[in-house]
RNA sequence: GGAGAAAUGGCAGAGUGGUCGAAUGCGGCAGUCUUGAAAACUGUUGAGGGUCACACCUCCGGGGGUUCGAAUCCCUCUUUCUCCGCCA
């Protein structure tokens, strides 16, 4: 969530930055700063009022001490009403701070400055290209075809299992996908990137650290039993790490990889786009997560699309960057590059990483801080990226590989695989 | 799952209900000494709110309670350790 008093400094900034989501912010920071200043008030008055009631207690202790217990008993009560009227300030404070905190969780990000204003994913600004797409003309088979074709992903299988959107892969699928996993960790742990393997369920503090709770609850599936939540990406674990840290400086640049399975429910997403791995309820995911120095997080995020640029560009797939614009851009984000590998089959961009600097906004809920050289707390940024998503590239493999002797492996996952065509 | 013990500042570790935000040691930082370093000595060293700055307030695992007053007493939750049971 935002900071008070950034709101409180730049009220009119952010709610021009706020217009590009077309998020209309005017009344909710009025409410805010509302809010803010009753809280700080009525702050005041509890703190002189505990202070007085302080200063009894001791001259009570000092008064015991001496046996003067008769004026002892007159101060007691005394300090009634100063309890009395504590308790309601307090009570008051509760309320203020509570209401303030249910503002805050509802304002997004402010967005970067370079983010364009747009309404849907029409509007995003693709920033770059690389790639050729393969000429195959009508034979072209959509994945999951192809899956079918070799046997290398059963749907039906999952189905029976547990339900759609839980694919069975098998023999050289399986293989495949280990060695993609295999692939970018390695890629990640040569970029200076440290491994992880992190819990799959969180709790509801971490879910609330990243920003998934309180909105995006129906998103997760909810283990009711033990009150924890599956994954729906492994920078929430891998953030949350962080969580209530004050880091030294020296700790910088702190870079995490790691892959995990990922759950989300998707609740109300069913069409023919979802088909085959386009859309599932279980998939694997190697992720990036960074915690930076403020002054340092945009070069940051470079470093990590140019980090995934260098993946694609071995995979040999065709892909693109969009600059998302501030109606697609997620939650808590200020700036996302999202990276799409060309479905050659289906004729259409497939999103496989989303690269995002949070700047404060994880980290002041995550109270994740360092100390600057002045030995002042400060607030970390926050960022992430996948490096990336499995089924999607997976899919952009089969349906960009594929040749009439079947599908070839790309040339820097054989040594992973074992194996250089699926046929 | 059953029985018992514990949770204090970066770490270790004291703390009779009343100058305890907390002794002491280590570590960190600054200084003295030294050509420099080490050692020694001196000082300093938690977080949040609040203020122009002070004052002041809150925090001793989390939450609640008793009391004029709680790190200290009570309840509850969580976690850790020991023993037993179960188990990949």
């Amino acid at each position: 969530m935002l900071q008070v008093a950034f709101i409180r400094e730049n009220k009119d900034a952010v709610i021009a930055a706020l217009a590009k989501r077309n998020f209309d912010a005017t009344q909710v920071i009025e409410d805010v700063l509302a809010f803010d200043e009753s809280r700080r008030s009525i702050q005041a008055e509890l703190d002189s009022t505990l202070s007085q009631s302080n200063k009894l207690s001791k001259e009570i202790g000092q008064l015991f001490k001496s046996g003067e217990r008769e004026k002892a008993n007159q101060l007691k009560e005394e300090t009634g009403q100063l309890k009395e009227r504590s308790k309601q300030l307090t009570e008051q404070l509760n309320e203020k701070a509570e209401g303030l905190t249910q503002l805050l969780y509802q304002i997004p990000n402010v967005p970067h400055e370079s983010v364009p204003q747009g309404n849907t994913d029409e509007d995003n600004e693709e920033v770059f290209r690389e790639g050729d797409v393969p000429q195959l003309g009508d034979k072209a088979l959509p994945h999951w075809e192809l899956a079918k074709k070799y046997d290398i992903i059963d749907f039906e299988l999952g189905t029976k299992v547990t339900g759609a959107g839980f694919p069975v892969y098998k023999g050289k699928g399986a293989r495949l996908q280990r060695a993609l996993i295999s692939y970018f960790l390695d890629k990640n742990t040569e970029a200076g990137y440290t491994e992880y393997q992190p819990p799959l369920m969180i709790n509801e503090a971490s879910g609330y650290g990243t920003g998934q709770l309180p909105d995006k609850e129906g998103q997760m599936y909810y283990v009711g039993a033990d009150d924890l939540y599956l994954i729906p990406t492994s920078e929430v674990p891998i953030t949350n790490l962080f969580r209530n840290e004050i880091l030294s400086e020296d700790r910088f640049p702190i870079c995490c990889t790691a892959y995990t399975p990922c759950f989300r429910r998707e609740a109300g997403s069913y069409g023919a786009h979802v088909r085959g791995l386009n859309r599932l309820h279980q998939f694997d995911k190697v992720e990036i997560v960074r915690v930076e120095h403020p002054d340092e997080s945009y070069k940051a995020l470079d470093a990590m699309v140019d980090h995934v640029k260098n993946i694609l560009r071995e995979l040999k797939l065709p892909y693109r960057i969009l600059r998302l614009c501030g109606g697609d851009l997620g939650f808590t984000s200020a700036l996302t590059f999202d990276f799409e590998v060309f479905s050659t089959a289906q004729d259409r961009w497939l999103e496989i990483s989303s690269v995002s600097n949070f700047e404060a906004y994880q980290a002041n809920r995550l109270k994740l801080r360092y100390k600057d050289k002045n030995g002042k707390s400060k607030l970390a940024h926050t960022l992430n990226g996948s490096s990336l998503a499995l089924p999607r590239v997976l899919a952009g493999i089969l349906e960009n590989y594929q040749t009439d002797e079947g599908i070839k492996v790309p040339e820097v996952l054989i040594p992973y695989a074992g194996f250089d065509t699926i046929s």
